[in-house]
DNA sequence: GAATGTGAAAGCGTTCACAGCG
DNA sequence: CGCTGTGAACGCTTTCACATTC
């Protein structure tokens, strides 16, 4: 997965290639004082994928779970996943294993998905119609509070509730409606100045669609989901895989090509 | 199950490199035409966007580039560009540059786009249709052949160019069709089952937009594209922030004191 | 007995810095 | 001289394995 990575651009710093993920925190026992030791930034997705599946749990009753356990649903193996939620702290009961409301808590904590993080979706064309309508978005905690298009025929038409406002408005309305959150489903040309007006209206992390690598300053948070990108990994495998004539042993599924 | 981790070689050629985890192979390389080794999987993800990026040098004339170049207009650095290009082979020529066109035909067909991988959607709902009407796909060789869906009233309606068909029937016309890539964009309660039926119907990698994880067998790919936890990993960023105003003292990476 | 939490080791991936070549 | 190609150093992740705790 991957893989992934967001922001970096800044040309040429002279030292200091920063984007160390480190987040420290103060300390100590439960209760809001968040304690947050430095994150490997792939513990962090992974953290994600642990919530859904103890939401999912702790909805069927279950109110305890074993790292075996968790980690099986999870898809990975239990020393990571321990690894993992000992970056929260110490959670778990040694012969018994996790209570489950209590991991979602800290996680979400963690996660800071106690706040509410409203989000912007810019580009209202088939995908941009797709975000919008996911009404709240995934598991609330990330309303759409605006959506912008350039299309004459779509601003002030609501879409999922909000009325579609203009590109140019950008700016004043992020800042306006306190949005954290854009979300870019333009077509690439257009993505960079969307992103731009994003940063300006005060936007903090962007999510983009747009098959475009984005300039943003520093400060900014990227994260990028291409779908020609996934489509050319997978590419690449089938044809690793079609490849791999050379095996020979018993690799189950003949289908070679001499 | 566990996440799959698989051994990865190189794209091409009779030689199998072995493939041992640690192992670079002897420097030996000489110009010896593609030679392959085993290619980082992070190496890959990337090639695709250099391929995009060199793609629009081309079309706008230029026929070398310098790796400073390419890194930056793929937001990369220099250092990295030319390691990730030296997997390929040595296809640059020292104190100019790269040929533009001769890379573009080195990443794809490292990437395997010099076939075409027949795509199948399943879920036709905003995102599937959004993804059905992305016509063709990103950059075509992955052309959309095949939609499927539960909806009775959608059976049989052509979205995108291609009749809808029904989830029953996923393994016969994936496999009629000669599909290889499945796309599931149903609600997360249906996808396992889809995606059963996807490798039933041999299909050979998933690309899935639904918040659960597969169970696959060892010899299928699977990428996932998470909305949730995308929108949550940008959360957590925007917490970390905020609860960084306790370090106050200027970026350098503070290390903080518990 | 059972399962967590974690140092230490093993793998990978990124960056450095320079040799090598046009 | 300029720029590629790459061994080697470095740092982040994952895995191992076991002491620790309930």
């Amino acid at each position: 997965m991957v893989a992934r990575r967001g922001r970096r651009n800044g040309a040429e710093v002279p030292f200091d290639a920063d984007n160390a993920p480190t987040a420290e925190m103060p300390a100590v026992t439960d209760g809001d004082p968040v304690r947050v030791r430095s994150i490997p930034e792939a513990a962090v997705a992974r953290l994600a994928v642990y919530l859904r599946v103890l939401s999912a749990m702790a909805e069927q009753g279950s109110t305890t779970v074993a790292s075996e356990e968790l980690a099986t649903a999870a898809g990975v193996n239990s020393a990571k996943l321990r690894k993992d939620l000992s970056y929260l702290g110490s959670y778990g009961t040694r012969g018994v294993g996790y209570d489950v409301r209590v991991l979602v808590g800290q996680i979400e904590r963690t996660l800071g998905l106690t706040r509410q993080h409203k989000v912007a979706v810019v580009g209202i064309g088939n995908l941009g119609h797709a975000l919008a309508n996911y009404g709240g978005f995934p598991g609330r905690g990330f309303p759409v509070e605006a959506l912008f298009d350039v299309d004459p025929d779509l601003i002030g038409v609501p879409v999922g509730g909000i009325p579609v406002s203009h590109l140019d408005d950008i700016p004043e309305v992020c800042a306006e409606r306190g949005i954290s959150i854009g979300v870019i489903a333009t077509p690439p040309t257009a993505a960079q100045s969307v992103c731009d007006r994003l940063v300006a209206g005060g936007v903090q992390c962007i999510l983009n669609f747009a098959p475009v690598v984005l300039q943003v300053p520093e400060h900014i948070e990227v994260r990028k989901v291409d779908l020609a990108v996934e489509l050319q990994i997978l590419s690449f495998h089938v044809a690793r895989r079609a490849d791999e004539k050379k095996g020979s042993h018993a690799v189950g599924n003949g289908m070679v090509v001499p």
